[in-house]
DNA sequence: CTGAAAGCGCTAACAT
DNA sequence: ATGTTAGCGCTTTCAG
């Protein structure tokens, strides 16, 4: 590396002390304008770059957040990132973003190789493992150190701290009535392939409590499944059985996928068969179905309401440099 | 935030030297066994967390990598980064991600921010605007200052540092040859949405250039446009003027998918029409269409490669620390 | 084997 | 208006 000038080498070629450079740059009051404008003319000479990283080590925070999410493959995490980055960004902050791919192992070690002075808070969606195992205590451990941190889309309840979720229950509650009220379907099966974690679970729970408010409605058929060809299989035999289904209603991605093709599967078996798949997916997906009916799951929202818990949290919190001023003080 | 224990309150505390606290946790062979299992245990104790953000700055490196690209809709950069951060992580390295938007001006504050000493090295895919304008002199001076950095995916040939790069020429040259040669097409309609990009004209030329080799197939034809909307337009009426257009081929995942658009409408005015659509874009496409040809833009590789580079870059430049050991010598 | 000391680049309280 | 000083937490010579 290059070597980088720094303010004790720009004070002695100017014969002024480091205090004098560093308030000059910064533009001090304290400072004669000749001064600082000497100051700053040569420092742009020297090609200064200020070691913010130093900076930081001084005052004892980074402006630095760090994030660890499953992975990016699923566009709802890759539009939560993208927002909390720009959001973060507005407001001064770096993020360091890591990706557990679902491993218990890999989060944990993410969280802690950041944990170790490089971050001011974290915000995490923890791996399926974590949640499976109902293994949280590299989270509780941050939440008993008070170090700030927001969790969001899957949570755990038991942990104390801030929490971002779209209100999953409410959303497939109300897009259920929605296709019961509005678009008038008769026979609606819902699918899923996440009913092993917990939003799975309340998205199912509001789609079948749904059902149950409309008393003259007695079909409602649930397909759980833990790998997409056993879902498919399940749902063949489903939509074989029962000519009368009108409606899918999937509750994660992969689930309305699978249903789109054994959908169109079926149709081509029966031309003027017609069922509709409705559910949690990327939008994206209604550029190739414009029959589809996206349930909108609000990743800017999340993102930028995520990073804002955060922020709020570390302005809260103050920094260890004044915790060490008041030890300071009661030493002296 | 909660006070953190440190080197210094160890060692009071066990009435040794910072450094042989230093030396022990550090398993340094210097220090007697039972000296080094005294002070782990304690350190346990007292939930000892190393502040390795003190250790970076000491050492004068961070262990971490600042990427910048446009954005992380697109598939494509958002398994790149995945694979740049798995890889890092292998090899014990932090990633900062930022996003330009395909801003110029958040590409530069991004870059400069993150240069203040944060960073070790850069990976970047440069923002359209820059790419537009020509404006690199910001790559241009991390280069000058021996800064380690990669470029990916969008590159500047003038730019004297390592690229990587999908070879775009000839993935769609050989792309268009398979369409002709294997798959027997006779009529294709190239579209392009980023004939003002560098790789995009790229792809164009391999498309012409295809074509050109086969003297007896007279009929090619190159569709370009700024917006989704005039490209849907153009590609209508191309498709209703010349009914012997047998396959599309787009450049671009937006030009792809207004393509899969079209000519599904085109096929509902006539229903044994045959049109097939082939290009660069996400393979999940392929989910909702398997007739789609997808061409393999080697997301994973780049990532791969990008970051291997990099990090060789690195470990071959002397760190800073080095440097100014060599001052010091000099001087005494 | 253990300790003393210097110093990474910067900030900020406290002189002068 | 400018300078002095102390120190962030750690590593790493060099001395004992």
């Amino acid at each position: 590396m290059q070597h980088r000038t720094t303010l004790t080498e720009i004070s002695k070629a100017l014969n002024l002390s480091v205090s004098t450079i560093s308030k000059s740059l910064s533009g001090s009051s304290e400072i004669s304008l000749p001064t600082k404008q000497r100051v700053k003319e040569f420092a742009k000479q020297c090609n200064y770059v200020p070691n913010n990283f130093a900076a930081s080590f001084r005052k004892g925070c980074t402006n630095t957040i760090g994030l660890v999410i499953p992975h990016i493959i699923n566009p709802f995490y890759a539009k939560v990132l993208l927002n909390i980055e720009n959001y973060l960004d507005q407001n001064g902050y770096k993020l360091i973003t890591c990706f557990s791919n679902d491993s218990l192992k890999k989060e944990v070690k993410n969280i802690s190789k950041m944990a170790s002075g490089y971050v001011d808070g974290f915000i995490v969606c923890v791996s399926k493992e974590a949640q499976l195992n109902n293994e949280y205590s590299h989270i509780q451990r941050l939440i008993t150190n008070q170090i700030p941190i927001v969790l969001f889309d899957r949570i755990c309840e038991m942990l104390d701290c801030d929490k971002v979720i779209i209100d999953d229950y409410k959303t497939a509650f109300d897009t259920t009535k929605h296709l019961i009220e509005d678009k008038k379907f008769k026979n609606i099966i819902m699918v899923s392939l996440i009913d092993n974690l917990h939003h799975g679970k309340l998205r199912t729970k509001g789609f079948q409590d749904a059902l149950a408010t409309e008393k003259s409605n007695g079909k409602a058929k649930v397909l759980v499944a833990d790998t997409i060809e056993d879902l498919r299989q399940k749902l063949v035999v489903a939509l074989r059985n029962d000519k009368s289904v009108d409606a899918i209603f999937g509750v994660n991605e992969q689930a309305v996928i699978q249903a789109m093709h054994v959908t169109r599967h079926i149709k081509s078996e029966k031309a003027n068969r017609k069922i509709i798949v409705a559910g949690f997916c990327n939008e994206r997906l209604a550029d190739y179905d414009a029959s589809l009916i996206v349930v909108n799951q609000n990743a800017e929202e999340i993102g930028i309401q995520t990073a804002k818990l955060l922020l709020k949290q570390i302005k809260s919190t103050p920094v260890r440099g004044s915790f060490i001023k008041k030890i300071n003080n009661f030493l002296s």
